[in-house]
DNA sequence: CTTTGATCTGAACGTATGTTCAGTTAAGTC
DNA sequence: GACTTAACTGAACATACGTTCAGATCAAAG
């Protein structure tokens, strides 16, 4: 045979995706069309359906490989010694890095839940609950070894986290601060938040 | 003349505004059509145009009225006396309970702000900046008469915001907590994060 | 009872949508 | 240079969209 099975180009299918979540991103999921996205990469709508069965796995797709990186990305950083305060410390620091770095995937994967059918939303709700999770288990070991006053793990963790994911809403790389001190102001607030 | 000049049914207005905002906020405002909020109300699509001049400015009213009822609400709420940690509090439980009354509109003002055209979308992000600088404002006397240490009030407010609002995408009435002991959580957090 | 006009219907307008598919192109293997 | 097939085009499909508007309806004022 000529040409490897199932190797479709490697070159068009990222830039589909890629052009996809900034579309997504800046009209939301249901303001793009398929000739949109076909049209920022150079090809036909038609051309599309080599990469994706269709337009709402595309945009799973995307949610879900964005929560796939961002909690390999925290289970690569994650402190193993230094005790709860310094994990929570590292998380707080992880969080507003990687988000900002990827501020269309974020906005995409929390802003197009509704536009997930429920077996692809009950995919991206898990992996959330999983990230959640890594947090509030860091807030339940400070809270045993007596150095965190948490009486609600769950809900601290949920209130920390849209804490720090608000920044996305308003950092801008020309602001005020630089991300290493609105990472400062942020840990400040969250160190406080949970110590007596 | 019949009919009072300008009297609108002031029984299908209501109602369409109603059916928008949930259907907005129930599948995003690209995705629900004219057809669908007409017949939820029992009408046909173009009766709609008595109501207003086309879709979008329908979503604008919808956000400029949640936002000015946000305002004008805290500001007949505010304690006026108490100093700045009892209108932290105040405002603590204030944010948390009127958002999650009015849970359809805070996720439409929020969601929908890339669908406003410039002009209109400028209205908006006034009025939510008006509300920050409420909550900064009571940061800023805190930290001036030494009960509270805000090194960046304007950041801090809108984390605290965040943080609060956060309330709204899992707090359901049949779950564990009840409402005020939500804000009791929370009203912990906050006042901690911004004592010493 | 007639008149008035606010309210609404129903059909039409042009345009856009997601998706399919027969057919063309061209890159890589033998 | 012939062959294979992945990659893509371009047109078509049925359906839906926001908006307009001439005309029907009907409650209230005179």
């Amino acid at each position: 045979m000529a040409r490897t099975q199932g190797s479709h180009s490697d070159i068009t299918g990222p830039r589909i995706r890629a052009a996809a979540l900034s579309l997504f991103a800046r009209h939301g999921y249901a303001a793009v069309s398929m000739r949109q996205i076909a049209g920022e990469v150079g090809v036909q709508a038609g051309a599309l359906y080599n990469y994706t069965p269709d337009k709402q796995t595309l945009l799973f797709d995307l949610m879900r490989t964005h929560m796939e990186d961002l909690l390999e990305a925290w289970d690569a950083e994650a402190p193993q010694r230094g005790g709860a305060m310094a994990q929570l410390e590292a998380f707080t620091r992880f969080h507003i890095r990687f988000n900002i770095l990827r501020a269309e995937a974020v906005f995409v994967s929390y802003m197009e839940l509704r536009n997930l059918g429920p077996e692809n939303f009950e995919v991206i709700e898990g992996l959330r609950r999983d990230y959640e999770t890594r947090l509030e288990a860091i807030l339940r070991t400070g809270a045993q070894d007596g150095i965190m006053a948490v009486s609600e793990p769950r809900i601290a963790s949920m209130a920390l986290i849209a804490m720090l994911t608000g920044v996305n809403t308003w950092y801008r790389e020309s602001g005020r601060l630089s991300l290493t001190q609105v990472e400062a102001v942020h840990w400040d607030m969250v160190r406080r938040s949970v110590t007596g």
